[in-house]
DNA sequence: GCCCGCGTTTTCGCTCAGTGAAAGCCGGAC
DNA sequence: GTCCGGCTTTCACTGAGCGAAAACGCGGGC
């Protein structure tokens, strides 16, 4: 991939995704792999472009540019935009907390509140693990004690994922706190997912049956789009 | 800015800013001022990146590792975590639609909907206006019969409103809808706006110092956080 | 003051990645 | 069948990009 000019950009911009977030010139170059002088160029061209901006101590960080573009990326706006009125009758009906959540720089990215979830220990995260849209970090942190980080129960559990079409987490997270998600796809291929975040003293029985069906509304919705 | 190969990609990225969701490769190529095969090779690199996708019917459009991106830009989206509470408070006392507004590629982009505003026929647009974060865009567009076009009473406005530190539009972007906003601060710097929407039959008197509280409040948080 | 070390920036000659005109290909209209 | 428009591949030329090395700038130790 960083064997032509564009992917080396193309690097550059990937540092900063997992990163702190400014990186400096140095520290680019040892994540990407260029050397100094050639990330420096890179660097430049996106200072220039707006795809970074330079911090008053010469440290670089992603720029209004890439805000734009992103804000302008169609999918997960259109997703968002279809999934609301179905994930607020979830809401209504439930009392939990639902959400869509996509695969994003190597996290589960919920799209109504933008935060950031681990994909081992959040229902959401585990439909896009089963599906292959995200992969098991390396080092898969403990949240609570009810957090499974072996990776032998968590590939079976995947497994029943992928057969079942839902998945849940109990505490695994936060303590106090249980989440249920199903798979939404898009003409065939699986785009998103559907979670429901409730305290632990809901009504589980009631909540499952629920997401399942959102998430089917969801997907109808997409496919009747075009 | 298209000397480079760096700046071919760049200007392949901005085509889709401003344009349909899907673009096909000769359309690529015409708004980038591209020879057809050189475009082509950009459009690949982008595709094998994942910052371009390809549709069933071969056209284009902006993919995942963008948007990946644009959710890793620092700086909006601690603004949004930080702001989001606040805004939701603001929604359930007046009713309205509360979001925090940030100049982005020339417009002003709500980071809730991630809606685009034109600057000078909304509130929050015309706080970015009055303190320079955005320009009045040359053949500022009219978009009801109330919008304000002309060069000199608008200028006159953007003074009231850095007065005063509220802006307010009155069917100006849509008929039926009133606006107003107030600057959100982080450093001292002006860095977005809180923007508030309403139908024109509310009661606005209510709404203004609830706006300018939020952004009081928001502003507040930010310097918190350091 | 001086020197050292680290991060950043500039220089510069080599070379191969990128270029784009032209030709080929495919599918749809007539 | 022929034409036409858009997509893709070919290919020989060339200058944009490369990166080792050197220069610069700055803080911190002494």
């Amino acid at each position: 991939m960083a064997e032509s000019v564009a992917g080396r950009v193309f690097s550059v911009l990937d540092a900063f995704v997992d990163a702190p977030v400014t990186l400096r010139l140095t520290e680019i170059a040892r994540r990407t792999g260029l050397p100094v002088p050639t990330a420096l160029r890179m660097v430049r061209e996106l200072v220039a472009w707006g795809g970074l901006e330079r911090g008053a101590d010469g440290s670089y960080r992603l720029g209004t540019r890439i805000r734009t573009l992103g804000a302008a990326a169609p999918c997960p706006r259109g997703l968002l935009d279809t999934a609301l009125p179905a994930l607020r009758a979830l809401t209504a009906r439930t009392g939990g907390h639902a959400d869509v959540v996509i695969p994003a720089g190597g996290t589960a990215l919920c799209l109504v509140t933008g935060a950031r979830l681990p994909p081992h220990a959040t229902a959401a995260g585990k439909v896009l693990l089963a599906h292959g849209l995200l992969t098991v970090p390396a080092a898969a942190a403990r949240h609570t004690p009810r957090t499974r980080t072996a990776p032998g129960p968590l590939a079976a559990q995947l497994a029943r994922v992928r057969a079942s079409g839902l998945a849940e987490a109990h505490e695994e997270y936060h303590l106090g706190e249980l989440s249920f998600a199903a798979p939404v796809f898009r003409a065939g291929t699986l785009v998103a997912a559907v979670s429901l975040t409730a305290p632990t003293t809901a009504h589980s029985p009631r909540l499952a049956p629920a997401v399942r069906r959102t998430a089917a509304t969801v997907s109808r919705a997409l496919d009747g789009q075009g």
